[in-house]
DNA sequence: CGTCATTGTCGAACCGATTCGACGAGCATA
DNA sequence: TATGCTCGTCGAATCGGTTCGACAATGACG
């Protein structure tokens, strides 16, 4: 069931069974039948293991995922199932690491035996002890997320800034003059976690540039958080008419509260953000946001990390996605101030414009 | 960096500094402190390769998901999750292989090169070649979910057809006459998908049983599904007062649609099932059924994979959850004939219990 | 004091591949 | 005919560990 059996039975030496499957050298069309005959008949595949310890290289890459504690929001799903299925179009593997929390044993294990050929990080904080502890084992990583000024690493992210500014002059043409940011979770906004920090920019540049009142929210990833936070903005800023969200889990949550509240989506309240299509196109109404290519996302990360594994000593390449805003249905003009109290009835007032890909 | 150059540095024998890590034979208190201190120094972690070369073990697994163009459950990633964190608390790597489709290759590569030391199978038809394909490997594997009649393995699930039919007695205790069984997408039925089948089975015996009426409707795995299935029981069965599911994934849609309708939520319509307990409590109101442990699923796979790996020749074991139904607050007395066509306006009608695990 | 078991260490073989240098055969060229 | 190339193949070294058998030193025992 080895490279020795296959020679002996086809009767050469076990370079030329080498050589023959790798084609490294050119081998006679007769020898290369006769060996590729036994192989089919064995149905023999190379040990992984010796061909890595010969290669130097494992063939296999290590993703570094959120730890299970905290429930996996859909776009990072998206992220894992994009990875795995364009590395499996570049014959790779992947590694499964899950990290923070007490998992950092897990980590170190993908770095310290050199089980990888390279790493793929996700979650990135602004300030990340991870980007460093790669830096130091010289193995070639990218991130799905940068931290604060990193150019020693690839990454490839979405301009969280430029797409809540975007999203808050959508609502501030269409009229509204008091809106919320229904931000991440207190905690993860508090330990770094860039597109929430960015996103918190991006709100606040863009209400001071338009001379709205802006009020920011933090809200954990959950139903019962969005429903939380609905309440808590009704109750504290009754005057705000719209919000802006990155925080897709708790969409649901926002959805039931403003139903329990009666107030219509969008007559009464608009909501824009950015999310995965998919949780926009669940929303009731339809969802009006930045749509973040997250499948795409993941392939490129990989295509990234296959470059800088070739070619480690290259330039980091940086790529910073700014996906449209659809134009969907959840957003209308603001109700004029004598009805704003009040739930209107009416109907979708967003035009509708072709999906932005 | 190799254990040779740890060797060289402490003035032992390659062989010594390999017993002085593994405690295979016993090695001074002297040496083994000489040895210590030059591998804390170089931070030195033995070569994952070679070790598993020499060994003939990677002190890795195999997880099969399903591939990534079929939305993945709560529950699913649930079992990933919890897969990956059992995985790493018994120092044993993860590697994610897609399957099904066109993503054959990948999980050839996974058995072939002998990468992995086990396999944990997700998905599992009742009637599955990936199954043969493991057993003729001669590779330990485990299977969350059952083929039928298959012996040869060791598998943990969820036993569907009683739950299912558990929900049916339940609904049909507080007086329900008609009730449909929302199950799995069709396509996956007719792939035989083992719980949508075993679930089918449930409701037909327990409808048969308590002499109602049952309609089994086959779903999609989304929230638009959802709201369908839901238009379609209305127009084709008005009469039907409950529904009994075990798709996570439309929940959102058959509330959405259920809203639209005007029909209140247990008091015009009753809804119990099977679902992760995340799905069940985000459910508005909280959802009447049966909590899949997914997580401790996804630890004892580990558990009963890293038995069968460690003792191949033991006869295969299998564990068959049957959680209670948890009662919560979504499923009510029908309606009486008289109101039966008209949404009744009514408080909470279950009765609640607490939360059995 | 000779014998024997125990303890600690070493050298060499081995796991299963890749890769390099060498070399014989066949053929064209001088 | 001698020389030099190319082509196809082989043997041996190598990757970085683990493990087995051997063996010297030590202490216990008769």
């Amino acid at each position: 069931m080895n490279i020795g059996e296959i020679a002996r039975r086809a009767g050469v030496s076990r370079s030329t069974v080498s050589y023959a499957l790798s084609g490294k050298r050119t081998v006679s069309e007769a020898t290369r039948r006769r060996i590729q005959d036994v192989i089919d008949e064995l149905d023999y595949r190379p040990n992984a293991a010796a061909r890595a310890l010969a290669e130097g290289r494992t063939r296999t890459i290590g993703l570094v995922i959120p730890p299970a504690t905290a429930r996996l929001t859909h776009m990072q799903l998206d992220f894992v199932a994009s990875v795995v299925e364009a590395a499996a179009r570049s014959d790779l593997d992947v590694l499964l690491s899950p990290s923070g929390g007490d998992h950092e044993r897990s980590f170190e294990r993908l770095l310290s035996g050199r089980r990888v050929d390279g790493v793929i990080l996700m979650e990135i904080r602004v300030k990340d002890a991870r980007v460093d502890r790669l830096l130091r084992e010289d193995l070639p990583f990218v991130g799905i997320g940068h931290t604060a000024g990193d150019h020693r690493m690839s990454w490839i992210d979405v301009d969280y800034t430029t797409l809540i500014a975007r999203c808050v002059h959508h609502l501030a043409d269409l009229g509204h003059r008091a809106v919320a940011l229904i931000n991440r979770s207190p905690e993860l906004v508090a330990a770094g976690y860039g597109p929430g920090l960015r996103a918190a920019e991006g709100f606040a540049a863009a209400v001071a540039e338009r001379g709205i009142a802006g009020f920011e929210y933090a809200c954990g990833d959950d139903t019962a958080a969005g429903r939380a936070v609905v309440r808590r903005i009704h109750a504290e800023h009754p005057e705000v008419t719209a919000a802006v969200t990155l925080n897709e889990a708790a969409l649901p949550g926002i959805q039931q509260a403003l139903e329990d509240a009666g107030v219509r989506v969008p007559g009464g309240f608009s909501i824009t953000g950015v999310a995965a299509q998919r949780w926009a196109e669940d929303f009731r109404p339809p969802l009006t946001a930045a749509d973040v290519p997250a499948q795409q996302m993941g392939a490129q990360a990989v295509e990234l990390l296959v470059e800088r594994i070739a070619a480690p000593d290259a330039p980091p390449r940086h790529i910073l996605l700014t996906p449209p805003v659809s134009l969907r249905a959840s957003t209308a003009p603001a109700p004029s101030l004598a009805e704003s109290t009040q739930a209107r009835v009416s109907g979708s007032g967003g035009s509708t414009a072709p999906n932005g890909r």
